[in-house]
DNA sequence: GTAGTATGTAAGTAAATACTTACGGAAAGG
DNA sequence: CCTTTCCGTAAGTATTTACTTACATACTAC
């Protein structure tokens, strides 16, 4: 995929449901691999390749205490995530806004049936 | 993947660095395809396919008229995205709050320093 | 020491992805 | 008609992904 920056990490590691689900599972607090895996139909190994991913991409962190491993959130890749989606759909919207009044300001001032489609005659 | 879901759809659409460089292109305007990938050091089916998946992510339309086709933004796909994340970081945010709370009353309450795990929890 | 538990990693495989070049379709213009 | 321009798609290939089973590690309990 050569998307090694931080952003392709985080949204690639979004674009599965498995790694979703965990993460919101993860929500309700920390939680062991084991635990984890229990809500899932593939192996144990899976889901810890899935949170390796999530690791990498700063969704979650893992806190090996003995033979437990706590898996967690932090915020950090989600930040990076949220922001760029934010910055976007900013200046997006502020650009659909000016494109809703220039059609606005269209209509009010002549017909123009648009006939751009086609070559017109018919 | 086996990830058919609009979500994971969307989001791996913006897990490519080119993809994303082509959404903030589009920002500034429609554009045809050979503009676009005049841009990207790859062939144009390539920029093509990448619009491809922009576009069965619901973040990009194509409006082909005559031999040009117009590629230009369309908020759908990214407005689901950005839903996600933001409910995510929302709870996350609370749950964060509670827990520095958690930690700062534990500070001034007791010393306790151990024997969080092992136990049940969930 | 031995046995058991919880976990990460290595090796292998099927499928998806990101490119490439080659080709075919549709409109503009002679 | 024929040529050019702009474009999408088919075919092929190298890399990456998502899983599997098998194994090694680190700690607990006896």
């Amino acid at each position: 995929m050569a998307a090694n920056d931080r952003l392709s990490v985080a949204f690639a590691a979004l674009a599965d449901p498995t790694r979703r689900d965990i993460l919101v599972r993860l929500r309700e607090g920390p939680s062991s691999v084991g635990d984890l895996a229990a809500h899932y139909p593939m192996s144990r190994p899976a889901v810890s390749q899935h949170l390796a991913v999530l690791e990498k991409a700063g969704l979650v962190t893992r806190d090996r205490r003995a033979q437990w491993n706590d898996c967690s959130l932090t915020p950090v890749g989600l930040d990076e995530a949220a922001a760029w989606i934010a910055q976007q759909r900013a200046e997006w919207t502020e650009r659909f806004d000016l494109l809703d009044e220039h059609f606005r300001n269209r209509r009010d001032h002549a017909e123009t049936p648009d006939d751009t489609r086609t070559g017109g005659s018919r």
